[in-house]
DNA sequence: GCTTAAACCGTTCGTCCCGTACTATACGAC
DNA sequence: GTCGTATAGTACGGGACGAACGGTTTAAGC
């Protein structure tokens, strides 16, 4: 009876290797790397050894089981147990969110007396090219059926850089505000 | 003539304390801590204790002189180098920046399957405390004169609010795009 | 002047996180 | 069957983080 699961804090990080097992279903350490970068990259990244280091982590603790594959490379396949769902679904049922955080190194440098203009450039670029891919992804899952909460971060993705887009037009023009 | 500095490597929060230090001038590691919290903190978010190790790593390594306070509690006054001018200048001058980075957990809870309706009220509160928060210091910045890097910054911040209120409104109305 | 509380100030520590660099395996092409 | 490329995985050093705690100064109350 999962004798011997170590104590474990988990970190939003963990959480978010969790919820993308539920999601999408058992897999190895590099197919949940893809699936990381496919769907919550955009507002919880992380390193891709990340997608190994934590699910070992996590099987420590008892809130991931781990099975070898057959002939090839024998990955280790990762899959929830009873207690990572619980653990999961406490979590998200928890109304009270550490404040969102924005690490930006434009803004910094501007800060430092670095021309805006061609930071504001390169990021509109940037933007453009976030909301296009993330544009296309979502018509992939909508077309797909069945990956409601992609679908659902994705559209808040799509919005959230073409809000970005109309504040960096906003700046450009209005000196101040 | 600055003979032992150790060789040290800046992360951008390195640079986000010589941009603070060259802002502001000389101070101690208590009020840096309050000052990164007025002007940085709300696109670098750093711990407390980052007040007090980084300056020592940059004293280390040269970016940094420190001198002695006098009675009281005789605190380590910081001030920038030469070394530590260059350094930023170099830096503020080279466009190529690291993408910027979100982290919402708010979102990795309805990506978990959590009702997006109160996270979404709770946000948008927090957007509108932030949002008056900065403004208030805008005027307060815009009414002492000479703090231009400041004034810069606070008005990406509020902008940066009210654009994520309006997407909060975009999103509870169109139930998607 | 003494006591006490509150505000102020600072450090330690263990763990997590991160990026770089490097290695190894599979597989198709030729 | 060896070469190139994409795929897959690991090692590791040090920065980042936050909880917990410990000291110091000031001012109020008596």
């Amino acid at each position: 009876m999962k004798s011997k699961a170590k104590a474990i804090k988990l970190t939003g990080t963990s959480y978010a290797v969790l919820a993308v097992l539920d999601e999408f279903g058992e897999m190895t350490s590099y197919d949940l790397k893809g699936a990381m970068e496919m769907s919550i990259q955009n507002f919880w990244p992380v390193p891709h050894t990340t997608a190994y280091e934590e699910p070992a982590r996590l099987t420590a603790g008892g809130y991931l089981a781990a099975r070898q594959e057959e002939g090839g490379r024998r990955r280790r396949i990762y899959s929830m147990t009873e207690k990572g769902r619980e653990a999961l679904a406490a979590w998200a049922a928890d109304t009270a969110v550490i404040p969102p955080q924005l690490r930006d190194e434009a803004i910094l440098k501007i800060f430092a007396g670095a021309d805006p203009g061609p930071l504001g450039d390169e990021r509109r670029a940037w933007h453009e090219a976030k909301r296009d891919e993330l544009s296309a992804m979502l018509r992939e899952v909508r077309a797909a059926d069945g990956f409601a909460a992609s679908e659902r971060t994705l559209t808040v993705g799509v919005n959230y850089h073409q809000k970005m887009l109309e504040m960096l037009d906003d700046l450009a023009q209005a000196p101040a505000d």
